[in-house]
DNA sequence: CCGTATTGAATGAATGTTCAACAAGCGGCC
DNA sequence: GGCCGCTTGTTGAACATTCATTCAATACGG
């Protein structure tokens, strides 16, 4: 009994939709696809009333099936935590490389891979901020948010330095690094409990335009006249 | 049976000890105790850990009594987040009033009172962002948190538009504010989850690193050499 | 003593976990 | 090719636990 719903409910996934039904389903895959539903789960009913029945059924699949493939509840979501953190990392690292060697640039890439649309959207925005609100009394989850956000800011503080030194600036880097990277935290916040006139777009514009105001050699402000005054 | 540990577990009741025990006890002063009490769980276990009993044990009460001055948790939980988000507002503007009529001084007391032992301390900052991760799937909450946000995000975008008129910049406001009161929320989850090195005197810092960068002539960049270079 | 705050055991619902049964693939064997 | 086990993924009902809620009994203040 496969749900329709559950085919088409998350748009991202563009794996060969045979290899994930059936029961040829490889056991990475099975995992993934229940990682993905229990990202559904996180995002539609929150951390709290995320249940196992209703990630299995997510997923199309029956209640006993998670424990076969998670041990524990508390395994599914320190692995969901996980694969959210190494898709996070890998993306901002590949626009990083990208970007080449300029940090003005590099800067930029960094803001901009934030607010890509396959990393901020609501399901994972909201899924991130369930764990968020869970971290504080779990180590474990502590721990994966931390080590993202510790080489994410090693990288920013490294390109404030070196943006003050060809600029000329007299900020503090360290200190400065730590408002921008949480200022885009903060914008992540508001996309997801903000009411719906904050867009991606909107933040980003935001982000880019206290860029401008920090770093005023290496960020044009985009000066649009186009936003309405609220 | 008073256990000792509830007595002294905040360091913030000044009411009058006798008032909070015995059956002398107020309704509203018990109802406050209680969501005392809730503070605490929720920072100490996380939403979804926080429990009837354990707030009641919290309290140095019984089990049954939560759902006599609180018909039901949930409830209680909105009654504990109204309480947050109106002290949160009633410290803001206070410090609001006592700034002044300069903006530059209005703006420091509002990133000032942000920062405020009262209000930012790691019990009340786990207790938020408890209620933020669950604000997604409950419009109750996603309610009173944005109410919270919005006439905050007022004042500041008024700030801002001042300040540009005052300064000359040239700065988009609404953006502008965005990103600064977003900058301000994502210092409290970094204060909360990041290591411990992100002190409250470091957030606060960082804050007005920024605002020298955005409003270089209203701001004074600190410009203290002792920071450790990590 | 009356009314009310308080207690704590009982209750019932929700839910994570276990497990015996089942089915699908798969390789060997006649 | 067809039959037979074997392994392994899958199911769903049963179980145990946790927890919000209820409520009859109790204790305290006035």
């Amino acid at each position: 009994m496969w749900s329709v719903a559950s085919a088409m409910k998350t748009p991202e996934k563009d794996a060969p939709a045979d290899e994930r039904r059936g029961r040829k389903a490889s056991k990475e895959t099975r995992r993934q696809q229940l990682i993905d539903a229990t990202i559904d789960s996180l995002a539609k009913r929150g951390y709290a009333e995320t249940t196992m029945a209703d990630v299995a059924e997510g997923a199309g699949l029956s209640r006993g099936i998670v424990n076969f493939h998670f041990e524990s509840k508390e395994k599914l979501l320190v692995a969901t935590l996980q694969y959210m953190a190494d898709e996070y990392a890998a993306h901002w690292r590949a626009a990083l490389v990208k970007a080449g060697e300029d940090p003005a640039r590099q800067l930029g890439a960094l803001v901009a891979a934030d607010f890509d649309r396959s990393i901020c959207n609501k399901r994972k925005l909201a899924a991130w901020c369930a764990f968020w609100g869970e971290a504080k009394s779990r180590p474990t989850y502590q721990v994966l948010c931390g080590a993202r956000d510790a080489a994410y800011q090693n990288v920013i503080v490294d390109l404030c330095r070196r943006l003050k030194e060809e600029g000329g600036y007299d900020f503090e880097p360290f200190s400065t690094a730590l408002g921008v990277s949480a200022m885009l935290e903060g914008l992540w916040l508001r996309l997801m409990m903000g009411p719906d006139e904050v867009t991606r777009e909107a933040a980003h514009a935001s982000a880019r335009d206290v860029l401008a105001s920090i770093f005023p050699r290496h960020f044009e402000r985009a000066m649009r006249r186009d936003r309405k005054i609220a």
